[in-house]
DNA sequence: CAGCATCCTGCGTGATACTG
DNA sequence: CAGTATCACGCAGGATGCTG
């Protein structure tokens, strides 16, 4: 079982290690209404960020993945061809879905409109 | 100005984009209790992740900058010599507060103790 | 449809040294 | 003390093409 570190881990650095990356917030979120599938998940992510281009398979897979062995999402694939997997939140995802709401929350009060991250950089 | 973008612009992703970085959240945490000056902010970041070095002057300062440019922090000056510098948290940044209590009680709950990020990798 | 294989690039992060 | 200057490196993230 790991490594039995007795020492504190501070939970916010450990939150930022599992949710590193472009997508796993947004991924968590768009399951919460329930199972999705890979194509679906891929296409729900397009939409809020018209911006940047589609996610790659690679990157989709990758996040996927990590957010599995997180323990955040479980993977269901439905055996044979033609391909089917369903991906869902497992009970730590569920229960991580009203951190995920507060930032969203949040974002949305403080974010939403203008500021920040774009004529404050130079 | 920025580009007066009117679409949908994700909140989450916003958050993920304002707090990229290792320290982002930490720093935001430790600036809860009140202003720190910059050497403390880093002994600060020291506490709870004796896994890794002491972090980088250049990365601190960057992270310090990018969390001014978010309006989430505030830097104070205090002319002169010996240099004195304090950082705190702005309105904004004390309302985000919150959100990161709820980040850290989660996390407090769910990977304080084992699992992921370790074993579950490969 | 749900991926994997390969290659490539930028940037986040770190180490070290120097300065006002 | 509170940073900046350089150099270096690994990895996240994207592009393209292929497969069961």
């Amino acid at each position: 079982m790991a490594k039995a570190n007795p020492a504190r881990i501070c939970p916010v650095a450990a939150f930022q290690r599992m949710i590193s990356g472009k997508y796993k917030l947004r991924i968590v979120w768009d399951l919460k209404d329930g199972p999705r599938r890979y194509g679906e998940i891929r296409s729900g992510l397009l939409r809020g960020t018209e911006g940047s281009a589609e996610i790659t398979p690679r990157v989709l897979s990758r996040e996927l993945k990590a957010l599995t062995a997180s323990g955040l999402i479980d993977r269901k694939d439905f055996g044979e061809v033609p391909p089917k997997v369903e991906y869902r939140l497992t009970r730590k995802g569920k229960s991580f879905v009203p951190v995920v709401a507060a930032i969203r929350d949040w974002g949305d009060r403080h974010l939403s409109e203008a500021v920040s991250l774009v004529d404050a950089a130079e």
